[in-house]
DNA sequence: TTAAAAATATGATTTTTGTCATAAATTTGC
DNA sequence: GCAAATTTATGACAAAAATCATATTTTTAA
């Protein structure tokens, strides 16, 4: 049982409320996992009980549409919070929970999270904060969904998973999702995100080194997003 | 200054939670208004400092689109409460609040809510739930603009306003939007919205009486949303 | 290592949706 | 009550995007 006071979710999240007693508190009641790339955290429909913390790696969260595609409507990273409005609304998950690659989390059972309402303020009001957060990029991306054409979308998504997700050495994207994620994400067919990737290719936007993604001309890409 | 015991908001809203005493310090604070159909109750940007209890009207949460369209990205109805994410994330209004009908709401000042914040867990519980609840909407929004048809999106808007809005006593639907809100609720052209309202008329799944519309077979309209 | 499977890429075609033009109906302001 | 303005409606066309087909590349697994 590893102590909860140095970690990076400590740092970034609601949980940098709570007090030295409390974090005692967590790191006695978590219990840590390891998920492979592209196993499920938890799934849609899912009766979750509790947040996990990302401590490293990246996640979808994604819903299944009823076209049969999967829409990805959130990434997650390590710091972040996962499972919050569940536990708040006493429902089971709204979205499915997908590894992007390897990841180290912590489960916290709803009981201690519930616990730490009452008692500190602070920690309530810092995950109010968090979910209005989300909120606010939910509704900025309903208007960017309904309003903005697939090539807006894609510009726009991969200024995000840059300025997000960081870039590797070679200036490629650090967060490598398949064109059929990326696709689930701008929310369009896998070919008709392939065929604008090889336009902005061509175009200089970007550079396609296999499957790789890099950046080349950001302020063009940004007037494309619109 | 009336009392707020029996409003409306304090039967559909957190504000259920506080206790008499409660209510008679937000009685003593609030100010009320009314709203003429078509005015803001606050605009994109604005700070607000406040929450706002809607006793009776309805209202749209717009924002506008760099394309210059106006998206609506929720409806509001009369016992809810509108701004509580501004007033939690401290930041400017992210959505218009425009009445589409004359309404009567009142104003309840941040100072307020922020002291019962600390004083009453269960109010501060209840409105994250709100909050959550609003999440999971727009998250479903989301997925819903990203993978169904216009028609499809149009057919769901139908229903979901004979459902939370109600009817006429001639079965109209009870909220009259402009064919332009309509096609702001669905992100599409406004002419797209008339041409598809024109389809479902002559395929007998609505009916069209001026300018209003009425639902004639809810079950066809269901399949076609999906 | 190599065959099979999966992912990426691209062309051809169809469907969906947006835009522009214009007409008809309704609302507004005097 | 009537002209002007706005909203609703519809046609013609263009643009955007999906679908289907197929080729190429990459990955996987025996």
């Amino acid at each position: 049982m590893s102590k909860c006071e140095q970690c990076i979710v400590r740092e970034f999240s609601s949980l940098k409320a709570l007090n030295k007693e409390e974090l005692l508190k967590v790191a006695s009641c978590k219990t840590s996992y390891t998920i492979k790339k592209g196993e499920p955290l938890f799934e849609e429909g899912e009766v979750i009980n509790g947040v996990y913390c990302v401590k490293d790696g990246f996640c979808k969260l994604s819903k299944l549409s009823t076209n049969g595609k999967d829409q990805i409507v959130k990434l997650v990273k390590a710091g972040e919070l996962l499972g919050q409005r569940s536990m708040v609304s006493d429902e089971p998950a709204n979205l499915s929970a997908i590894a992007l690659e390897d990841m180290e989390v912590c489960f916290i059972p709803k009981s201690e999270i519930l616990n730490f309402f009452n008692k500190n303020n602070q920690f309530s009001l810092g995950m109010m904060k968090s979910i209005c957060g989300d909120l606010k990029e939910s509704d900025l991306h309903v208007v960017s969904m309904a309003q903005k054409t697939v090539k807006n979308r894609l510009a726009e998504t991969l200024i995000y998973l840059q300025e997000s997700f960081g870039k590797n050495a070679d200036n490629t994207l650090r967060i490598q999702l398949s064109r059929e994620e990326l696709a689930g994400m701008i929310g369009t067919a896998t070919e008709s995100c392939i065929r604008i990737l090889s336009e902005f290719n061509k175009s200089g936007l970007i550079e396609l080194v296999g499957k790789k993604i890099a950046i080349k001309d950001l302020n063009k890409l940004k007037k494309v997003a619109e």
